[in-house]
DNA sequence: CTCATATGAATGAATG
DNA sequence: CATTCATTCATATGAG
């Protein structure tokens, strides 16, 4: 779900390929396209070390490392970070997914069910090194705890949020829809799901 | 064509529609495949009420809404939005080649050439010491020292990384990290898999 | 079967 | 940190 598309499979990092793809896959891509190492290490600093947000150093190190796997530069690590936590986060705000699972845990997927990509018990052993080691105040790892996000978060949701006043919808220009006639039905949906509560069906 | 191959003629809704096709056709079909009620509602808040951009709420009202014509997901309806306003102005821009009728648009304005040098400066300020890239391909990191808590030096001096002027930036401020002794349980970190095989190169 | 088109899905990059 | 834009991959469907 993640990246399956992409991780190696545009012909670049390959799995013995290891070609300085990096950047480009055939031309100038001008955009990264990160390699299946590149996005294997991200991960597993992500979601094995609790890796959120990198900073600057720890940004530099990072990409000089990954970029022996293919061509990268800070800021590809630094929007990689960005985007994929943000991502999670949306994930869990449009997700009407409301099942009572055991963990949550650093979900990857929209399907909210991930087939154990990381079993918790890796963690503690190096959760146990980098802990000890972490004299830091609270530095490196921003997020230690092995659950990122406590499941209080979403929960808010259902009750209020009625601040149906407006969704957004200010400007609506009737133009280019021909088929006209269905404003009514329009309405009525609109009225409908936005005053339903978010329990589905 | 806009849609004609979908919107109910995957044999799903049929003429009527309304049927609990969603995602699955025939078994399971990983993608969605909206229904013909699906795709009116979704349009009829495109077209008739303007809504570009749903917010993670209304998203999950809509989705809730529609499922009731099929499964579907948050995601869904996040994408098809997505992909329909992006599509439209794909359109509008490969068509439009002597825009100039009324206005430009919604700042895309497309006269043909785009300059826009985009001088790649502009996250400069955000990680302007991220910015900082080695040509030294294929290791620098393995000689990293453990105890970089001088790090902050080249950090705080900028200047190391001015050398490069990669991106132009004369002066970088380290903002956000603003951790200093941060390196150290990162690079700990980084060890673990710092070590394996660069079967890359 | 191959190709073209439409479109769902994903993600890098960027902005506020 | 969220939201949006642009590009690209992947797949469904129909034409030839």
């Amino acid at each position: 779900m993640e990246q399956s598309t992409h991780d190696d499979a545009h012909g670049c990092g390959a799995a013995t390929a290891s070609r300085t793809c990096g950047y480009l896959s055939r031309q100038s891509s001008a955009r990264w396209i990160p390699t299946g190492d590149q996005i294997r290490i991200l991960r597993d600093l992500y979601y094995n070390y609790g890796l959120r947000s990198p900073s600057a150093e720890q940004i530099q190190r990072i990409s000089a490392k990954l970029r022996q796997y293919g061509k990268i530069e800070g800021k590809n690590v630094f929007y990689w970070f960005q985007n994929h936590k943000a991502r999670e986060r949306q994930k869990r705000r449009l997700t009407t997914d409301i099942r009572g699972s055991c963990f949550v845990g650093d979900g990857a997927g929209w399907s909210g069910i991930e087939p154990a990509a990381i079993p918790a018990v890796e963690w503690s052993n190096r959760w146990a090194i980098v802990g000890q080691e972490m004299s830091a105040p609270g530095r490196a790892l921003e997020t230690l705890p092995l659950f990122p996000t406590s499941a209080q978060d979403e929960v808010e949701e259902g009750s209020a949020t009625a601040g149906i006043s407006n969704y957004g919808v200010e400007k609506a220009f009737y133009c280019c829809s021909g088929g006209a006639g269905t404003g009514a039905s329009l309405e009525l949906t609109l009225s409908s799901f936005f005053y339903e509560p978010p329990s589905s069906v």
